[in-house]
RNA sequence: GCCCGGAUGGCGGAAUGGUAUACGCAACGGACUUAAAAUCCGUCGGCCGCAAGGCCUUGGGGGUUCGAGUCCCCCUCCGGGCACCA
């Protein structure tokens, strides 16, 4: 291969497309598939979405760490699967192309295209012949099969996994066929019986309700968050404080019918097996608290002079002699049974307002609200009539959307019985040292004056056959849960935050739904023959303005006639949300041109799990517990060999813009801003401002654009930079300048070895090298390949900077020095590394030559300098031989002139020794 | 309110309980140059001192230890997440 004409020196602008052009000819970094010779490697990066403003410099920072990483990897003997692809759907391209009038495919394919270039342009080692890109029909063609999956399965309780559906309906017939394939099932079984146990006319209905119920995917009318602006409904996890999480528009509570995943099923798998997963505890944390686990009771309530039962969810079962109130959900079913006559208007009136408001009016209420039904319920442990409320700090989605009200050691309860002047009634004596801790006078909870919802000796809490005094909390849940177990009223349980996920959006740009809904009524499911489901071409794909989604103008495309039986039915018209096609990429990297199906199992087996995950944090939540569940999904239907997708995940830290605030904290645009020395100043009003880091956005005007920092200092100053700035995880301000200071540790790198006529260096020979050299060249092969393994790339920097420090100081060099360097730095900058390696004679390529070992001897000094410390502070210093033992040290240390005369006169009481470190001498 | 992170020079940051401030940036001084840039050499936490040296210093306060940036308790501030979930 021809070098660069170097007459000059170091000059990335023309090395680097000239690597990156080979290693992309040479498919340098093609991963190969089932290679039982070497140990496998998967690197995972979070796909991007490409939009139309190109990439920012927050991209490559994760991006870089992985590359490092693969290709420090890749020198230590690792078959290293390191994949890009594209998450295509979604709003921006269909908002964009509503702007300008372009087909969103068009733009997509455009963004990609320059996203494809840009991170080209940064060197890093994909094998691209893996990429994909949600958007292709080749591509969303098993993103549709997956839901079929979905659709066709259930979630057996008693397996706790999912199973066929096909088994469900087989359980669900007078005759079953595959009993042998579903006898492990005691829900099976039930299912069985019950279904035998029902008349035989009405086995029909039952059949139908079942499956329909029981599918993973299903459709349900539910209340759902509606977003009129955007056009299209939203999951819980994509609304915030009442509004979109993208555009910040309002959204409202309105019931709709739409697809719905079964998560909910998963939540204790998702909790349990989580738990051990190499992930951020944070984000283990986050998940954990979405989720939401509550261990409890639910206890039913009669009404009084009804026959209804009021069934509650509690954490608290303990305080049920406490209960002197109940709530309903202003939506609870039950309202309008107990409302009574004269209740009638003020009830349905606080409905009909509860309705109206946002989510976001709800949440901000600052006092609690609330109406009388007019009815009373019984107290089940002491039979006592306590009055039934309706309020809106009862949410009908939580629990059974009703409480047992405890004001006396609940505060939500406390605060609302004190408004409505409701009795409170302490039923716990709290504990008097927890109560002093917190503030809290245990007589004004016992006189009902104030509210204690920790532990404590409970009181007032027995009737003829069960008695809780003297317990406490603890022990009161267990006694009490077992009494309402025996009467039937109640029983512990559990209960979770977690919702089942909205699955269907009122969008064009997404993968459309593979069904269609038959004009008897049923719905049909697509075979995997009929798939891809292309999505129609639509000249005007533009919300309908009602809730219709787009797809209802495709006409032609809605009409389905049924190959088979001529049966007609009309498509499915609402699209799948954009986490579908991120919930399985990682799968489809493994056997991204299989037309057969997702991916070949033996392939999936090879590379799953994906060993390292890196991307930001901000998918903590959907992304990653989406994926989750899809991949267990699949994984309880034997399609994935591994129960998790993601062995270990790392978040990269964002990377800030520098920014400016005025006196008042209010932030000030960069191009109002004027330096002056080293005082910024507002260019209007002239006012001394402080700088500080912020998020890039382009109100701010400092976003940092990557293109022109690779155009002025290359990408390996670039790569280098992001990772010189401090831990990868760490949040940290960009700095332009900083970017200098690699760009000067490049050029001198360079410079040590090529001389200034664009060959090899004169100095550099077959020279031995000193002992010092030599041990500082073995330190830093130690020391790269420890932080490498740890992604500390700042620290792994730091130590090849003071190698190049030494080095471009001796002369000679030593050749083999200068290779082991190059090979060293050629993760963090690939290009300028295959260039020099050229330089210095060799004839291929960097990428997989053999990591460098170090000699555990050559790191060994012959002569130590121990530090010497008289009562912990340090004093001087003594240089000892290294096989020195205590006693020879502490008796150089002793015998040290300064160290000699500060002892003079004090009486030694003690000496520590550390050894190779330090001699403490403490005195008196 | 609750749950996670974090706080070290002018700045980004380094430091298995063992010499705090490695490495880089900025700044300052010098060399080279007609000059500037680039490059190279040097200085660079604070206070006192002519110096030798001493004292102080890892957000604040206590504690454990021969020894604490690091471990424990309390507090302040900053960042992120959740938020009427019974």
């Amino acid at each position: 291969m021809e070098t660069v004409p170097a007459a000059a020196g170091y000059q990335p602008e023309a090395l680097e497309p000239k690597w990156q052009k080979f290693w992309l000819e040479n498919k340098t970094f093609a991963a190969v598939d089932c290679d039982a010779s070497r140990p496998k490697l998967y690197v995972l990066d979070m796909f991007p979405y490409p939009s139309g403003a190109g990439l920012h410099v927050g991209h490559p920072e994760g991006y870089t760490a992985t590359d490092i990483f693969c290709r420090y990897k890749r020198m230590k003997g690792f078959n290293v699967l390191h994949t890009m692809g594209w998450d295509a759907f979604g709003l921006p391209a269909e908002q964009y192309a509503m702007e300008t009038g372009t087909h969103p495919a068009v733009t997509t394919q455009k963004n990609i295209n320059r996203f494809r270039q840009q991170l080209q342009a940064f060197g890093f080692s994909y094998d691209w012949d893996r990429e994909v890109n949600t958007t292709d029909p080749q591509y969303y063609k098993w993103t549709q099969w997956i839901f079929t999956r979905l659709y066709s399965s259930y979630f057996d309780p008693d397996l706790n996994r999912a199973m066929p559906l096909a088994l469900l309906e087989d359980a669900l017939s007078e005759t079953p066929a595959r009993k042998t394939e579903w006898q492990d099932s005691a829900y099976l079984e039930g299912t069985h019986q019950g279904f035998l146990g029902v008349k035989k006319e009405q086995r029909n209905e039952l059949r139908a309700n079942l499956l329909k119920h029981m599918r993973l995917a299903c459709m349900a009318e539910v209340p759902v968050n509606w977003c009129p602006a955007l056009g299209t409904v939203l999951a819980n996890e994509e609304v915030i404080n009442g509004r979109s999480e993208r555009g910040n528009h309002p959204v409202v509570r309105q019931p709709m019918k739409q697809w719905m995943l079964r998560i909910t099923r998963y939540a204790e798998r998702l909790l349990d097996e989580g738990e051990n997963l190499d992930w951020p505890e944070g984000t283990k944390d986050m998940q954990r608290n979405w989720i939401g686990k509550s261990i409890g009771a639910e206890v039913d309530f009669a009404v009084a002079g009804g026959t209804e039962k009021i069934r509650v969810f509690t954490t608290r079962p303990d305080t049920l002699f406490g209960a002197t109130y109940m709530v309903l959900a202003p939506e609870h079913p039950l309202v309008g049974a107990l409302t009574t006559a004269d209740q009638e208007q003020a009830v349905e009136a606080y409905q009909e307002a509860a309705a109206a408001k946002s989510d976001l009016d709800r949440t901000d209420a600052k006092e609690k609200t609330g109406v009388f039904t007019g009815s009373y319920a019984l107290n089940p442990v002491n039979g006592e009539q306590i009055p039934v409320w309706i309020s809106d700090y009862v949410l009908i989605s939580y629990g059974h959307g009703a409480i047992m009200a405890v004001p006396a050691h609940d505060t939500r309860d406390f605060e609302f019985a004190d408004k409505f002047k409701i009795s409170i009634r302490a039923i716990i004596r709290p504990d008097p040292k927890a109560a002093a801790k917190e503030g809290i006078s245990v007589e004004d909870v016992m006189a009902g004056k104030a509210c204690w919802t920790g532990d404590g000796e409970m009181v007032n809490s027995a009737n003829a056959e069960v008695s809780l005094n003297g317990l406490d909390v603890d022990a009161a849940k267990k006694t009490i849960c077992d009494w309402l177990g025996a009467r039937g009223i109640g029983k512990a349980t559990t209960q979770y935050k977690l919702r089942d996920w909205l699955f269907s959006r009122q969008r064009y740009w997404g993968e459309p739904f593979p069904v269609v809904h038959m004009n008897d009524g049923s719905d049909k499911i697509l075979s995997v023959e009929e798939l891809p489901l292309l999505l129609p071409e639509l000249a005007d794909f533009r919300p309908t303005g009602t809730m219709d989604p787009p797809l209802t103008k495709a006409k032609e495309w809605l009409a389905y006639t049924d190959p088979g039986t001529g049966a007609k039915g009309v498509r499915e018209t609402n699209t799948m949300p954009q986490w579908a096609g991120s919930c399985w990429y990682y799968l489809r990297f493994i056997d991204p041109q299989n037309t057969a199906a997702g991916w070949d199992k033996a392939k999936e087996k090879y590379w799953m799990p994906v060993d390292l995950y890196v991307g930001g944090a901000e998918h903590a939540v959907l992304h990653l517990l989406y994926a989750r569940f899809w991949h267990k999904v699949l994984f309880d239907l034997g399609h994935v060999s591994t129960p998790e997708p993601f062995k270990k995940l790392i978040h990269q830290g964002l990377i800030l813009g520098i920014s400016y605030k005025d006196g008042r904290g209010f932030l000030v645009p960069n191009d109002k801003v004027e330096a002056s020395g080293l005082k910024f100043f507002h260019k209007e009003t002239g006012e001394e401002l402080t700088e500080f880091p912020a998020k890039m956005s382009k109100s701010l005007k400092n976003v940092v654009n990557p293109d022109e920092v690779i155009e002025k200092y290359g990408a390996d100053a670039f790569r280098m930079y992001e990772m010189f700035m401090g831990p990868l995880t760490d949040s940290k301000p960009w700095n332009t300048a900083g970017v200098e200071g690699v760009y000067r540790f490049l050029h001198r790198a360079w410079k040590m070895i090529v001389g200034s006529d664009g060959a090899l260096s004169a100095a550099i020979q077959d020279a031995p090298m000193t002992r010092e050299q030599e041990r500082l060249l073995h330190q830093t092969i130690k020391k790269l390949g420890e932080d490498f393994e740890t992604l500390s790339f700042n620290t792994a920097i730091s130590q090849l900077m003071i190698f190049l420090n030494e080095f471009s100081k001796c002369e000679p060099r030593s050749h083999r020095a200068m290779e082991l360097f190059v090979q060293l730095l050629n993760p963090l900058a690939p290009h300028i590394t295959e260039e020099l390696w050229q330089r210095l004679g060799r004839k291929d390529s960097l990428a997989y030559a053999p990591w460098p070992a170090y000699d555990e001897a050559k790191l060994k000094l012959d002569s130590l300098e121990i530090v010497v410390q008289i009562n912990g502070k340090p004093r001087g210093k003594v240089t000892v031989p290294a096989a020195a033992d205590n006693a020879a040290v502490e008796a150089a240390a002793k015998a040290d002139e300064k160290i000699a005369a500060q002892l003079a006169g004090k009486t030694l009481v003690k000496v520590i020794t550390v050894p190779g470190r330090l001699v403490n001498l403490v005195v008196k």
